[in-house]
DNA sequence: AACTATTTATAAGA
DNA sequence: TTCTTATAAATAGTT
């Protein structure tokens, strides 16, 4: 489905169809994972390959053995708990996963536009060839730089009013204190 | 799959999961079709909805009832061997996964590198506070960038020699001008 | 049921 | 083979 339209017959060449079809099986297996996790539903799938005898089969073993004998009519298979803890365990595992990934994409995209962005203080020219994302994303990083700053330099202002300048290490110490202050700057942009 | 990241757990909603049933199990259909045709292969599926003991299934009754005997013919152990695909594929899920992040990670950890080198460059002095991984790590990035730019000026002067200095638009572009004054500091390491 | 804005799947290419 | 990329296809939420 991609780079051409998909034209639906059988694939002649061998290498390709294999790849199709392992690529597709994956595919496949992972729709029939889904439709029954987010219906609730029962489902299976059996799926020949070439050359051979045991097919692949979707989803488990309770879940085939379930389904089948549902379907043929055939006396209820006992169930193996311990089999459907194990899988909602790797669901968890999973989800839990992609959950890191994302913040961890999140934060590198952060630390490419920091980066592209000290690379214009530091060459002051553009270096490389950043895309439109690029500099709409950049252009959002700075925005958050600045308003920082002007936080930072409203709070040293009222700090020279309050208590002769003081300054520390800490990373958003700065916001302490200036809750009350901050009220009336609520404006976004 | 649309206006909203895939959320992969069981809908509550009545209407949502039934209309999202119906709209999938055509999906899959139209998958399953597809692979078979593509790949000249037999499979069959079968999709229960709730509250109707007749399911859904593909290619036709007939086609389901003859690739079940063909899996039924299958000795008890080799079925089971074969069945227990979903957990491996989901571990195999695991897996990949891991290992994006692993790979994302790797990238960030370069990505703050080269963040803090930029600072230091920036800023002229130590931002923050580094550990001594950091200093390590970022010692090891300054080591290749100084490698990058001994090869590119290396090239440079070979460049010199054959053909009169031209220069082209690549990342790099800030060792311009400095071949000519470059040439005694060549054999450095 | 038809319509999109997005996400996902995947055919080719590297 | 695995990874990337350009594009087709599927589909969640809307109308």
């Amino acid at each position: 489905m991609a780079r051409k339209k998909l034209n639906l017959t059988y694939i002649p060449n061998d290498s390709k169809r294999k790849t199709t079809l392992k690529k597709r099986k994956n595919g496949l297996m992972k729709k029939m994972n889904e439709i029954s996790t987010l219906c609730g539903i029962e489902t299976c799938a059996i799926i020949y390959s070439p050359n051979d005898p045991q097919p692949e089969v979707w989803p488990s073993d309770s879940g085939v053995q379930r389904v089948l004998s549902r379907f043929m009519e055939m006396p209820e298979v006992r169930q193996s708990r311990k089999m459907l803890n194990q899988e909602s365990f790797l669901r968890q595992m999973i989800t839990k996963g992609q959950q890191q990934l994302t913040r961890q994409r999140n934060e590198n995209r952060k630390k490419e536009m920091t980066n592209l962005m000290l690379q214009y203080l530091t060459a002051g020219k553009v270096v490389g060839n950043p895309s439109l994302v690029d500099l709409n994303d950049l252009s959002w990083l700075i925005d958050q730089n600045l308003n920082e700053i002007e936080k930072k330099i409203t709070m040293l202002q009222i700090q020279e009013v309050v208590i002769p300048v003081i300054e520390n290490e800490g990373h958003m110490n700065h916001v302490q204190g200036l809750e009350s202050n901050m009220d009336t700057k609520k404006k976004q942009h």
